[in-house]
DNA sequence: CCGTGACTTGCGCAAGTACGCAAGCATCTG
DNA sequence: CAGATGCTTGCGTACTTGCGCAAGTCACGG
């Protein structure tokens, strides 16, 4: 029973979704915009990486449809654009917060308030 | 607020976590195992792979913690150690269905697209 | 129309991965 | 004990990825 051969690009398609969960800083980029848009400075800051770097984390999750972005006068801000992940991860997460023994996922909360909200279009 | 500095050991292991999640032949494996257990040269006959193939990719899973095995005589069995990893992985997959335009679980065929282009604005 | 702020992209290197093949181990079976 | 299963390990090779730095782009301000 072939349950490969017909779904093999099934899963393909799936590792490739999961490939751009496998780095700390891209899961922090998730978590950070689970808490509302974010500009990319915004996110580099937050995250403590470079501005460079930030964008080509973004770019990855973008190109794999899990954020969106719009432009808002001379910055750009992204958006979870699956929020569904954010469930996925998740599950994932407390299994490791488990393994931790410690309680708790990664803060996903408390950080709300940004100036964006207030900027639009 | 540096969620980023206190929880960058979580994110590492989420992370670490999710490249086990990157190969479909891993996937498959997954897949397989949550009909029951199985042993190596099943699973390996089940996906389509060569044996050693099959048990270095079991050798990846079981050192993430997400299958265990005992042995049975003179085979090795392997099972899910980690049901919860399912439902993230079907949460991922319904994301790939939608996207594949198709209903829902690894049943879906075609695709030709190297990667979903979320089409943002 | 030049300068500036905010991103994005190109490049090269260091590090990590997958896979086939061949060899290495345990168990059983005779 | 020799032989046969059933898995696991050890290479070597061919890719793929993450990151810093420098350069490029784009919209707006003066």
């Amino acid at each position: 029973m072939e349950l490969a051969q017909q779904t093999l690009e099934h899963y393909r398609l799936h590792a490739e979704v999961c490939r751009v969960l496998t780095d700390p800083k891209r899961l922090m980029l998730l978590a950070a915009l689970r808490a509302g848009e974010r500009s990319v400075g915004e996110l580099a800051l937050e995250i403590g990486v470079a501005l460079p770097n930030a964008s080509q984390h973004l770019a990855v999750l973008r190109a794999a449809g899990l954020v969106g972005s719009r432009r808002v006068r001379t910055t750009v801000v992204y958006r979870l654009a699956e929020p569904a992940i954010a469930d996925a991860c998740d599950i994932i997460s407390a299994i490791v917060s488990r393994r931790l023994g410690r309680a708790a996922g990664p803060t996903a909360g408390r950080s709300d308030q940004t100036l964006f909200h207030a900027i639009q279009e």
